[in-house]
DNA sequence: CGGAAGCTTGAATATGCTCAACACGGGTGG
DNA sequence: CCACCCGTGTTGAGCATATTCAAGCTTCCG
């Protein structure tokens, strides 16, 4: 890990120099200067997919951006019965700040790379740098509207207006980075798998499974490979919505 | 209305020093001269059950503390499907900070005391005071911990579970100031109509009356009026949350 | 009182679940 | 190289839960 580098200068940090998310994620809130601060003690990870980052009730001890890959948070029911609450890609930011736990498990849903911050330098930054607070705050807000929007659709929307929005979802954000061209069409790799679509949209496997059939059949997608999705048009995805 | 106030000498206004939830809410992180500050431009206001506040996608104009009763947020499909995403209790700060729309209709559940503030007032006291930005951080991260844990119940629960889940949560949060005192005996009276608490739940009204009529059945609540629910256990309550 | 809104109850229906079998694909080992 | 296996996904049949539709009841207000 060549990762080394001159803190005596104050210049962009290489790791951040060549870091996709640099002026997106909260990276974007800091100075050269702060970055540099910063990169003395982040360090690039990958974890696999499956792999748990945390649980429920373990303390926090460290935070992450996302910079490649897909997240999941959940939580459990005592009997087994699973949630899937939220789902993080690149440049979200990773962990409850200000809290002790977690309330939620974070998994990784596909192979990931997070760059990583220990909590005291973290949280010693946002004391230091009001600007960085508020991109904390404006992530925390967007976190919100989105769990807000996704109760919209646990709880009114049917089976197949659910895998749809879902669809949608992922066709949306799965992106590189490439702005939201509407109408388009969109060809992606579904970073969950059933089971975990199921437990984002409070589904069964089948019920997942049946659906994407529809759609299918219908000509709104076209299954390239079980996890290989093609939407030739985006308009008429959204319609399905709900 | 007599809430003038002498802004010459810096005493606890006489508006907040009977302000039940003056110590509890996001006036908690202000100093005596501050509260001055902050209540020249307050204004208590009162609203009847029913009444919208504001709507999805009304610009933003003020904010407020709720004194006194239960606010709830919606959204809604195209279609007229409803859901709603949240409830406030006192003393919870309500309104969307850094952001130009809500993307939520505010309405007085019940009839509902409010401690309002023009935006520009609270934006400036928010810049000023790092304290302050903190409290409604965290009031930010409590209500995304409410929302996924509501997910949680859309998602994965039962009918049966989803009412009892509710009639907890109301009976753990409607009481004026006292704190939880598990295992004891709650007497309340419902804030939401059924209809409410169905799309609060994700249900019909129909399916919510039977469910309803169920735990009176099993002695789990005795319903004294429509609205007026008596839980003399609140553990068995609990029991039957999933 | 009378009317309307809110709530409850019942019967029939539909949506999504359960259980079960099968298909596919990728790796492992004979 | 093929057989086999295991994880993952699909499909089908029957079933259960919650919805829909419809009627009747209560409570609140005029």
């Amino acid at each position: 890990m060549t990762t080394r580098l001159d803190i005596h200068n104050s210049k962009t940090p290489n790791l951040c120099q060549s870091c996709e998310i640099r002026h997106k994620g909260m990276c974007g809130a800091l100075s050269t200067e702060e970055l540099v601060t910063l990169a003395r003690h982040t360090r690039q990870v990958r974890h696999d997919a499956g792999a748990q980052l945390s649980s429920e009730d373990t303390p926090i001890t460290s935070y992450a951006n996302v910079m490649r890959g897909v997240l999941k948070l959940t939580k459990v029911l005592e009997d087994g019965r699973q949630q899937v609450v939220g789902l993080q890609f690149a440049p979200d930011f990773v962990g409850r700040i200000y809290g002790q736990t977690n309330d939620v498990s974070v998994e990784a849903a596909s192979d990931v790379e997070l760059c990583r911050v220990p909590r005291a330098a973290l949280e010693q930054m946002v004391a230091d740098n009001p600007k960085l607070e508020r991109r904390l705050m404006e992530q925390t807000l967007r976190e919100l509207d989105e769990a807000r929007g996704w109760m919209v659709t646990l709880g009114r929307k049917t089976a197949a207006e659910k895998v749809a929005s879902f669809l949608h979802l992922i066709a949306t954000h799965i992106d590189p980075l490439g702005e939201t061209v509407d109408e388009a069409a969109v060809e992606f790799d579904l970073p969950l798998s059933r089971a975990d679509i199921a437990d984002f949209l409070g589904l069964t496997i089948e019920t997942v499974s049946r659906q994407m059939t529809k759609l299918r059949t219908a000509g709104v997608i076209t299954i390239v490979a079980n996890r290989h999705i093609v939407v030739p048009d985006l308009a008429r995805l959204k319609a399905r919505c709900g």
